[in-house]
DNA sequence: GTCTATAACCCGATAGAC
DNA sequence: GTCTATCGGGTTATAGAC
């Protein structure tokens, strides 16, 4: 063939998610990974519709990522002690790949939400499911969801590090996983 | 004077906020407020230093915004009432101008933290302080915060609209709501 | 099917004239 | 204080050669 493949859908893909990783957001563009990649920018449209398809796939591959993190944080540990290094390996990902983590949480219209979220909800259900009962495991899944949701943006936009905000991270996090755990568990209790 | 003032920061800011309520973070640039006031872009750098310095002022109002609507919705209720109807407003507010929501939070370097947020910080403070009683207010507050910005986090994300996601965004929120006031309530028990 | 080249837009920011 | 003009960067997208 005159013009052989120089790249391929899963090669864009992996520069993507590296230049994601190594220059957040602002760094990631069809052309830095058209550079990168050593091709020309509008060579990637072959592979991705647009940007957005780029995103997508970032955004369901980081999903999986953190499953995979969660599951391996749950092991085989009883319920409690399962959904406080859930709690933890969650917060770590958000922290330690920020970028990662805000592309898989950022709102993406399409019809139904891709397999890897699917698949990352049902885990933390499921795990969910194992203190609080079923009768009401999909409102404390997304209360806890929320939470550590919520401390994953208060930790991104850098507010426990004011000096004058009498913050302390850890015990918030600890009073609200505290809080959830004892609602959930009396959940299970009334239901039983 | 040869080139009258045509414009002045309040004007300039204002358009600001206009837009960015119209047309979201995108449409919120120097070019775009420059053009809607019918000045030159370059006009607008006599007031701001740069894009960053319009969006810190931005930001600013917002939390000032919040906050009052904040107070308007807690009244003169007892505790708990109020901070259900805060809890309400907040998300009440970041559901309904996202864009100011998000540019209040958004990260965004400075030696202290303007007197709005702060201003907020310490409302919210001061009515968790009113449940929780003071040991522990920070902790009870930083974590009601980390939760409602979740939940804010979570329906912008449409993560509600999921249509096979068995997710009831309201009984959500008062599961988290009702396990929070409790923890709150149980702090100030056993301190006093 | 991939390449080069380019078009047609957007943006923030700066320089110098009036 | 505002203007025109411009620089250097980004983005999506198309046309046409190989």
């Amino acid at each position: 063939m005159a013009y052989p493949a120089k790249t391929d859908r899963e090669a864009i893909f992996r520069t993507g998610m590296e230049l994601l990783a190594e220059k957040g957001l602002p760094g990631l563009s069809l052309r830095s990974v058209a550079a990168r990649l050593g091709v020309a920018p509008n060579a990637l449209y072959r592979y991705f519709a647009d940007r957005e398809a780029l995103e997508a796939a970032i955004a369901a591959e980081s999903a999986h990522r953190m499953h995979q993190a969660l599951k391996r944080a749950a092991g085989n540990l009883e319920p409690e002690a399962a959904l406080h290094a859930i709690a933890r390996a969650y917060l770590r990902f958000a922290r330690q790949k920020p970028e990662w983590y805000a592309m898989m949480m950022a709102p993406r219209q399409c019809e139904a939400p891709p397999e890897p979220h699917a698949d990352l909800w049902l885990f933390v259900l499921g795990q969910v499911a194992r203190i609080s009962g079923e009768a009401r495991m999909a409102e404390a899944a997304v209360a806890l969801w929320a939470f550590l949701h919520g401390v994953a943006g208060l930790e991104a936009a850098e507010v426990f590090q004011q000096p004058a905000s009498h913050m302390k991270p850890r015990s918030s996090v600890d009073f609200g996983l505290d809080a959830w755990l004892r609602a959930a568990a009396a959940d299970a209790e009334s239901a039983g």
